[in-house]
RNA sequence: GCUCCUGUGGUGUAGUCCGGCUAAGCAUACUGCCCUCUCAAGGCAGUGAUCUCGGGUUCAAAUCCCGACGGGAGCACCA
């Protein structure tokens, strides 16, 4: 009660004591008046509130973004082109892209291709494909590799302001160091010694044998400032720089002078990156370079399936899955091939929010965002799985035309029939002798005869209600296919071995005529895509 | 081990910054009803959280403080 009234009176907080007693006097009398008078008297002098609530408005989208201008935000997606992109790749860049609609800014992709042992065109290309099916858009796209001179540029400034140096322990050393927060004696070289030793590294030093460190701070709590690697050789050939440069510049160096430089003002990143922020904030406080914030989300994954470059490598090495678009992998080309819909996907990490909290998002949640969007535009198809005969005795047609959609205008398609028609084994093992069914958008018919084939009249009139309906194929021109149902991959860290369930079914001869990748729903099975003309992946209920 | 992040119903989250009008909103899952020539979609209703736990501050705490415990990450010349 009293919390009520200096919730919507704030004036009277600071009177606190002084409402304490009158209220107690308040609720004692009313509590003296039956429950019958207190109804009455609301209902004749306050009816108001007895009107239901308003629902609270619900925030559409992600949260309001600090210091954002309309108009003037940047934000940038930079995926490494070392990997096929999945659905994390996905979260990243559909979280930045959002935030760069949201205020009418601008969103950048940047091919984060610092590394020439790992980037590859291939997954360059993969990365692009799958951008491009999420139908995220973006205004500015660019490699950062395109900047190599701009990091020699910012690195020289670094070493000769002293806050640079060239380090040439070795790796051991240097590791062993930072453990121990102490500083190696190659940090007390002078200026020139460090100029020369920059030279040096883009002839005369081999890989391993020199590195430029950041000055940071060998005691800091935060690991990653105690004196970072800025940049390091690597001779490996660019996949699209070949051989022109060996001096690379380190991850949150190239990150730091790439955001500023694009005038980056809001970069989201998963929050495995968090340390790095500090680092990036010292990087251009020590250039006097303008910082952009930097926000942190948790990292996406789904139950039972890897994400991590590693595992998806192993299992296709070892036959487990058959490559990156297999049906159980999380990735984009996989869940594409599944019959997932990149508006679903979308939508569905937008619900997830900004958190920080590991989300383990069970398959399901993006389930049933899809079946929202499949709904409404996929073929409604018979699909008979293991199939029993069913003789029908007195068809008055020779074929019947159904309807594509049952509440959409979808068109109708012909089927013809004959006197045989299959049924699925788990329809026809309900199915006793003198029984009615439904066969679907065909007709009512009495079952005759149950044995390993079923035989039965067909019954005129269309009576509907009360009678079980069954989906069916014609035997004569049903076509066969092989169903893939994919299952989690793992369970409790353990292989599952039955993860992708193999069925063959038979469907109506319409399946030849719809287009590879269309989406359908096999009638009171579910939804399916259609990945070739002998086979389809199962989507979901 | 050290450091950082995180902990709201079965699940995913909103609310937490700036304590009060919220014994907590939404979605999903589940249950029931309606609709339906699908076990889909759609409509309606319902079950379900003392906001990880223990202290503290306050007239008042999911919200602030301290501690414990659980989960995750970093400690690479990868990004």
């Amino acid at each position: 009660m009293l919390s009520k009234i200096l919730g919507s009176k704030p004036e009277f907080r600071t009177k606190v004591n002084e409402i304490i007693g009158e209220i107690s006097e308040v609720v004692f009398s009313v509590n003296q008046i039956s429950l019958e008078e207190q109804k009455k008297e609301i209902e004749e002098n306050f009816p108001d509130i007895l009107k239901p609530k308003k629902k609270k408005e619900e925030r559409e989208g992600l949260p309001p973004l600090e210091g954002a201008i309309e108009g003037k935000v940047v934000t940038r997606f930079p995926p490494e082109p070392n990997g096929y992109p999945h659905i994390g790749h996905a979260k990243a860049a559909i979280i930045n892209v959002e935030y760069a609609k949201m205020y009418g800014g601008k969103c950048i992709l940047r091919m984060d291709d610092t590394n020439p042992e790992a980037e590859r065109m291939e997954y360059h290309a993969a990365i692009k494909v799958g951008l491009d099916w999420l139908g995220v858009k973006f205004d500015i796209i660019k490699n950062t590799s395109d900047d190599m001179e701009l990091f020699y540029e910012k690195g020289i400034e670094l070493i000769n302001s002293g806050k640079a140096y060239v380090c040439t322990c070795k790796r051991d050393t240097v590791s062993k160091n930072r453990k121990e927060r102490k500083s190696c004696k190659c940090s007390f070289r002078d200026i020139k010694q460090n100029n020369q030793g920059w030279e040096k590294m883009f002839e005369k030093f081999k890989p391993g044998q020199a590195i430029v460190r950041f000055r940071g701070d060998m005691k800091s709590d935060n690991a990653v400032m105690r004196d970072p690697v800025l940049f390091r050789i690597i001779d490996e050939k660019h996949y699209t720089l070949g051989e022109k440069y060996r001096v690379w510049p380190s991850y949150d160096f190239a990150v730091a002078i790439e955001d500023s430089n694009d005038g980056v003002t809001h970069a989201f990143r998963s929050k495995e990156f968090e340390l790095r922020k500090d680092l990036i904030n010292a990087i251009l406080d020590a250039l006097a370079m303008r910082k952009p914030y930097q926000g942190f989300f948790s990292r996406l994954e789904f139950k039972g399936m890897p994400i991590s470059k590693r595992i998806l490598k192993s299992l296709i090495e070892q036959g487990k899955v058959s490559w990156y678009d297999d049906p159980r992998l999380p990735t984009l080309e996989a869940l594409r091939r599944r019959g997932i819909k990149a508006e679903a996907i979308k939508k569905f990490i937008l619900s997830l929010g900004l958190t920080k909290a590991n989300t383990l998002a069970p398959f399901d949640a993006l389930e049933s965002f899809n079946r929202k969007f499949v709904d409404g535009d996929s073929i409604r198809l018979f699909m008979v799985h293991k199939p029993k005969k069913l003789r029908i005795q007195n068809l008055p047609f020779s074929f019947v035309e159904i309807p594509n959609h049952p509440t959409k205008d979808m068109g109708k398609r012909k089927i013809e029939i004959d006197e045989n028609i299959l049924i699925s084994e788990d329809d026809a093992k309900n199915i006793k002798e003198h029984t009615k069914i439904r066969l679907m958008g065909l007709g009512n018919v009495t079952i005759t005869k149950v044995n390993e084939e079923l035989e039965g009249d067909f019954v005129e009139g269309v009576e509907t209600k009360n009678i079980q309906k069954i989906h069916w194929v014609p035997q004569k021109n049903s076509h066969k296919i092989k169903l893939l149902i994919p299952h989690q991959l793992f369970i409790e860290e353990e292989f599952n071995e039955n993860s992708l369930e193999e069925l063959e079914v038979y469907t109506e001869p319409h399946y030849l005529k719809l287009k590879e990748g269309e989406e359908i729903q096999f009638v009171r099975f579910g939804y399916c895509r259609k990945d070739s003309q002998n086979q389809a992946i199962f989507t979901h209920k």
